[in-house]
DNA sequence: GAACACCCTGAGCATCCTGCTCAGTGGATC
DNA sequence: GATCCACTGAGCAGGATGCTCAGGGTGTTC
């Protein structure tokens, strides 16, 4: 994979600072031309350096404002089939197999605290879970961002 | 906040199959009328049922191809410190705020192995940090997903 | 029933953006 | 010098955008 250089990073900088910006728009604002900006996005593209839309659908917007996590103990021997059965959920919003103590950890959106009581339970009766640990998340202490990370990037070189 | 209506959802979901339709192609494949679509597109904007684009920048191609979830432990009458110490690490993507054991759980993007144990250390060193356990994200068994709970949604009413 | 609000539709129009091509320039590499 | 690569400016046809307007459906309220 490219490493992304500066000028790919002040895309991303400004396009993150307005979206809906066009490519024109983007062109001045970056003191570039229209042809060059046209050609990093196809290229931005082309590698996948944009992840799908879906990540910027709103959950609170969808009904489920509630945010937990899932650490769930699995028998390992099982995990792709478990992992099937997580995907059959659609309250399940991420999951990742990790290391350390729990085994899977898994994102969960719910509409209010009974709705993630069912859903727990619903995880908990998969075949092969040992047991699953709900964390309720009270507050996005640092919101998402990538912003920072691409500044420090501009920053070293 | 106004629930969104089968509309809403439809447009949701054609805009993750292709998210750069014009607004032309969305009316189209929703047998809409542009003038709609273009309404409902602004009313969704409006709404903040968008997420900000930065969500869809890949860390991956940032160079930082490693996820990892830090359980920290702090004193609970410097969290709001805490946090802004968090913020001041760009690597820190995003952190909550948790019930249970943990008291925040924060998502790290690292470039490998030895990043993330300096990262790791910085997060140590905060003061007001009682202990910080990392567990590397080994793989990503559901990516991240919303159209599943839309296509839920859709299903109900 | 009448008035009202709300949403959708189809049309129109000026302006702007897009995708594409081409020729020219400058830097870096060998 | 020759080659490669990226950026630039220009041009052009086609299409999209933002906006407005009038009209028609539907549901609500009094």
């Amino acid at each position: 994979m490219r490493t992304l250089d500066t000028t790919d990073l002040r895309i991303l900088v400004e396009l993150s600072r307005t979206p809906e910006a066009t490519t024109v728009a983007l062109a001045h604002a970056l003191s570039l031309s229209r042809n060059t900006v046209q050609a990093r996005l196809a290229r931005l593209t082309e590698e996948e350096v944009f992840l799908p839309f879906e990540r910027r659908i709103s959950l609170e917007a969808l009904g489920h404002p509630l945010t937990a996590f899932v650490q769930i103990h699995v028998h390992q021997q099982q995990l792709t089939r478990i992992t099937e059965a997580l995907k059959g959920i659609p309250e399940v919003v991420q999951a990742h197999g990790l290391t350390g103590t729990a085994d899977v950890l898994a994102r969960v959106a719910a509409r209010n605290a009974e709705d993630l009581f069912r859903i727990h339970s619903r995880i908990l009766r998969i075949d092969g879970v040992d047991r699953a640990d709900t964390s309720l998340a009270m507050a996005e202490l640092v919101p998402w961002r990538a912003v920072p990370l691409v500044h420090s990037l501009l920053d070293r070189g």
